[in-house]
DNA sequence: AATTATTCCTACTATTTCACTAGAGTATAA
DNA sequence: TTATACTCTAGTGAAATAGTAGGAATAATT
C-alpha cells in the first residue's frame, strides 16, 4: 500500500512550482536539482500533470513550467489522481475505472476497500499546494 | 496506492475462518475453495497470521485454522498489518520502521502523507471481522 | 543565422516486486 | 500406519517500477 515515486517526486515537483509561483516558469533542471530527482525522469512527471491542467509549460530558453492556478486552488488529490490514476486500494472500488469481479462474496471485504478509498481521498482533496508551503515555512523557523 | 493480494486474500481467508467461527477447525483447502484461492498460496498467508495470534492452527486430520478471538475482537487493521507490514504510504512516515530520509525538504510533503497512513489507519481500525460478516447478510437480503 | 536552453516524445532497459508453484518435512487423528 | 493436515524454504515467470537515452520541436539570445 505504497505510493509510487511517481506520486512522490511530483507532489515534490508541484510543491517547488507553487513555492515559485510569483516567478515566472522553473525549468525542469532547476526543480531536478532542487528537488533531487533524476531530470530526464522528472521530465516524464510533469507530462500527466501539463495533461491534466495542473501544470503548463513554457518552451524555449528562459522557459520551464508554471502552475495553471494559484497554489490555494490546487488540491493535492488531483495531483495524485494525474500521477497515479484514480485512487483505489483495489481495482474493484475505483471510481472511474471500476472492474467488476465475479465473486459474490468479495462483496464481504468490499466495504473495507471502499472505506480506506473514501479516507484516503477525504484526506488528499482537503489539502492544497498552500497548504505544503505554508507547513514548510512554519517548520523552518524551528530550526531543523 | 494498491493492497497486494496478500491482504485481499488474506482478509478473504479470516472472513471465512469468522462465518465458521462456532464450527472448529477449517483447512486451508476448504478456504481456498471457497474463495477460489490457490492452495499453496493461501497456505503461506496464514503463516503470518498465526504469527501474529490472529488465527492459530490445528495440525493432522480434521485440523486446520481457528480464529484466536470472537469476530468482534478481531481488527481489520490488525490483519493487515500481519500481512502487509505497517501502514504507511511511503516509508519516511511508518509507525514501526520510519526510514528517514535526508533531504530537508521532504518535510513539505510528509504531511500528506502522514495525513493518509492516520486516515487508513483508522478506517482499518475501526472494523472488525464481525462488521464484515454483518455486512455479507445484510447484503444477501437485498438479493443479486 | 547560429547558438543555446528548454520542452516534447518515444523507445529501451535494469531492477525489483508480486504472485504464485513445488517439494520435502512434521504433527496428529482415525 | 495411513491419510490428512500444517510448516518451511527455495525457486520462478510475469509484470510493474524506476529509471536512461536520444532526437525533434520551439523560443530567446547573440
Amino acid at each position: 500500500m505504497k505510493f509510487s515515486t511517481k506520486a512522490r517526486y511530483g507532489l515534490r515537483a508541484m510543491v517547488e512550482l507553487a513555492l515559485n509561483y510569483k516567478n515566472g516558469p522553473l525549468s525542469v533542471k532547476v526543480i531536478s536539482e532542487r528537488q533531487d530527482i533524476s531530470e530526464a525522469y522528472l521530465e516524464q512527471l510533469m507530462a500527466p500533470l501539463t495533461r491534466h491542467k495542473l501544470a503548463k509549460s513554457v518552451r524555449g530558453a528562459y522557459g520551464g513550467y508554471l502552475l495553471t492556478k494559484e497554489p490555494n486552488k490546487i488540491i493535492v488529490g488531483d495531483i495524485i489522481r494525474a500521477l497515479e490514476g484514480p485512487i483505489a486500494p483495489v481495482d474493484c472500488v475505483s471510481k472511474d475505472e471500476p472492474r467488476d469481479c465475479q465473486r459474490a462474496d468479495s462483496c464481504v471485504t468490499k466495504l473495507v476497500w471502499e472505506k480506506v478509498r473514501d479516507a484516503v481521498e477525504d484526506a488528499l482533496d482537503n489539502l492544497t499546494l498552500e497548504d505544503l508551503c505554508q507547513n514548510l515555512t512554519s517548520q523552518d523557523t524551528t530550526g531543523k
